[in-house]
DNA sequence: CACAGCTCCTGAATGC
DNA sequence: TGCATTCAGGAGCTGT
């Protein structure tokens, strides 16, 4: 599923495709696709220049040569694809943005929103500041420049919750879902139903060093595997499987210590981890 | 206000 | 073989 690593690649791709170009037109396939939050029709961006594709978490929008952008969230299974007007439309097309090509382009093509299980949306959002509105309340990743480590967790240690929930909460800091999640808990050794109000600084902090490298990791392996004409930008992770550790591997050897990974069930989720390494 | 849990969805995998 | 059930989870919403 796409998290903060795989909607970065996809955002690098949209970059390198469209960026300049002009949306000439939007057909919507299914209601589902426009998220209710949208200020309007997705026809809005009819005629606008993509000027810039920003991100935040797992949130993307392409700022355009007028005051609104167009959010998208790729939810479990969105992805952004470039195709060929000629190819035939996937079973989930959702939406299709037909862009202003290039003459000289051997193949016209046009970008494709595409999405099986319907998590996924696209918004019209106000836009004035740094993000837009739809995802003001998003709090920055920990990618972001902006980023202030020191008050984040501050505010974990204040979460009378699980660590896991805490870290999920795009409130607290975006970008991590379930899979980076259990990633970053094994490598810091940290139970995910541990309360965050119980660890200290230091062990949050390597929390968020662990999630840091983990998904800067994910990122290069994405990055690699990403198709340079663009037809692959897709939300799939580029997390190679291989290089998990505790995601996925219920009833595996831990690979630091041997010990049978564990998976439990909460906040309606899988968690994995290492009964040993990672203790309560 | 903080937190827990439910809900949306589809297709693959599993159970009987 | 076929039908029913379970599972996957991001994030907004509802309830306590």
């Amino acid at each position: 599923m796409p998290e903060l690593p795989e909607v970065e690649t996809v955002r690098l791709g949209l970059e390198r495709w469209c960026l300049g170009k002009k949306i000439i037109g939007v057909e919507v396939l299914h209601p589902r696709a426009t998220n209710p939050r949208s200020l309007g029709a997705l026809d809005y961006v009819q005629g606008a220049k993509i000027e810039n594709i920003g991100r935040r978490g797992k949130f993307l929008w392409f700022e355009l040569d007028r005051p609104l952008a167009l959010v998208a969230h790729l939810g479990m299974s969105g992805q952004f694809r470039v195709h060929s007007i000629k190819s035939a439309d996937e079973k989930h097309l959702r939406t299709r943005f037909t862009i202003s090509h290039n003459i000289l382009a051997r193949k016209r093509q046009e970008l494709r929103f595409i999405d099986q299980r319907t998590f996924g949306w696209l918004a019209i959002s106000e836009f004035s500041g740094e993000v837009p509105e739809l995802v003001s309340g998003i709090a920055r990743d920990i990618f972001d420049p902006n980023f202030e480590r020191v008050e984040v967790i501050a505010k974990f240690r204040t979460k009378k919750t699980e660590i896991k929930r805490a870290l999920l909460d795009q409130n607290l800091m975006s970008g991590v879902g379930n899979i980076y999640a259990d990633e970053s808990l094994w490598r810091a050794k940290i139970h995910p139903e541990s309360l965050a109000c119980g660890l200290s600084s230091r062990k949050i902090n390597s929390l968020l060093n662990a999630a840091t490298s983990v998904m800067s990791q994910a990122l290069v392996e994405g990055g690699t595997s990403f198709d340079s004409l663009y037809t692959n930008v897709t939300g799939e992770s580029g997390y190679s499987e291989q290089s998990l550790s505790a995601y996925g591997r219920e009833g595996e050897p831990c690979p630091r210590c041997g010990r049978q990974i564990r998976r439990i069930r909460f906040a309606n989720r899988s968690s994995h981890f290492c009964p040993n390494c990672q203790r309560k």
